[in-house]
DNA sequence: AAGTGCAAATTGACACTGTCAATTAAACGG
DNA sequence: CCGTTTAATTGACAGTGTCAATTTGCACTT
């Protein structure tokens, strides 16, 4: 039945229109930011007309999750690798806070994307179920931390996400012309573990 | 000199359209979040045509600032004032928790556009001093906590920064569908605490 | 007090966006 | 080989930011 081995969607008169756009909209995205991530704009880099992507994409909206989706898979992969990588619980955490750093600082604009529930469906299963995925690998690391000074392990788990997610927004955000940070030494995130752990 | 005893501007041929233009910017963002924030929609609630904003703001930047700078001012004000009630260090830091936590649930679009740095003219002088300001709080109630476990007090301030941001930024994103977050018994953010300090 | 100068506001235009409707082209199933 | 279905094109519309040219009206100087 399925004519060619590699499960490409080979469309009509584009060679897979779809994933061609969604590499257009990733390229514009890096170098000019989620604004920069038009309709028009990723027909053009392919080379199609203005309104072909609405046979893959019915809107803005929808291109956009795809992206934002397209950056949590490599999101989530590069913190699970970074966590099973270390083998102590904590070192787990560490690994996975450096790589959530690493990647935002790599791709400010894809974490930005993944964050804009504004431009995204964030409500659709594929988001939801990837989202999830990304939690998991928190929790999973978080669960071989026994939580400290008697909180649950719910709220243990909260706040390293909470920690995580506020540091490395505002690094990427600029926000440490105001707030001090320090590039020598111990990193900043490991201290801030310190804190937060033990 | 002076014909009104306010000191508005009384510009030439509208009262004040400045002033105008920044109350009606802020009535779009609530209602209909910041991309409802339009040079020209701004001038249509005011009733002027849909260049006259040039001469008060010189793009759309300029008014987007202007506006968060406009939030900035409250939310400081809220921050400070929660954490002034406040008599021990550790009792000032709750309440400032508490207060963010308000004001982002309260005026959602408001505290969005407070970190939108893409938006922004974050350079300009008077943005990085009202930054400063709202850090500034934070850093006071801060520093009558003793670090905990080794940490410096500038540790303790960014941890206490980023686990504020990153919390309040994911509730009022949404996230906590993914990530489980309670709403009875203790607040969480005051467990989350619990794990930071002492 | 009159008249000039300058800042504010208007009007019109341009390029760009998302989205829709109508149309054409192409590949598939029979 | 021919219809059907789907993809892609073309054209249009309303909306946006921003610029240029113009008009308006207050304020200050003479």
């Amino acid at each position: 039945m399925n004519r060619n081995p590699a499960p490409t969607k080979r469309n009509r008169h584009h060679g897979d229109l779809r994933a061609a756009l969604i590499a257009a909209g990733l390229d514009l995205l890096d170098t000019d930011g989620i604004d920069a991530v038009t309709i028009r704009a990723c027909a053009r880099a392919v080379g199609v007309s203005h309104a072909a992507p609405v046979n893959h994409f019915p809107d803005l909206r929808a291109l956009l999750t795809a992206l934002a989706l397209h950056c949590m898979t490599r999101f989530e992969a590069a913190n699970r690798a970074a966590a099973a990588a270390a083998d102590s619980p904590r070192g787990k955490v560490e690994a996975i806070f450096a790589a959530s750093l690493a990647f935002a600082e790599a791709h400010p604009h894809r974490y930005r994307l993944m964050f804009r529930a504004d431009l995204l469906a964030a409500q659709e299963p594929a988001f939801q179920a990837q989202s999830q995925a990304v939690v998991d690998v928190v929790s999973g690391a978080a669960s071989g931390l026994a939580p400290p000074r008697g909180a649950s392990r719910e709220t243990l788990m909260v706040a390293i996400c909470s920690l995580i997610h506020g540091y490395v927004s505002m690094r990427i955000d600029g926000n440490f012309e105001v707030l001090p940070d320090e590039v020598t030494g111990r990193p900043r995130y490991l201290a801030m573990l310190d804190t937060l752990l033990v």
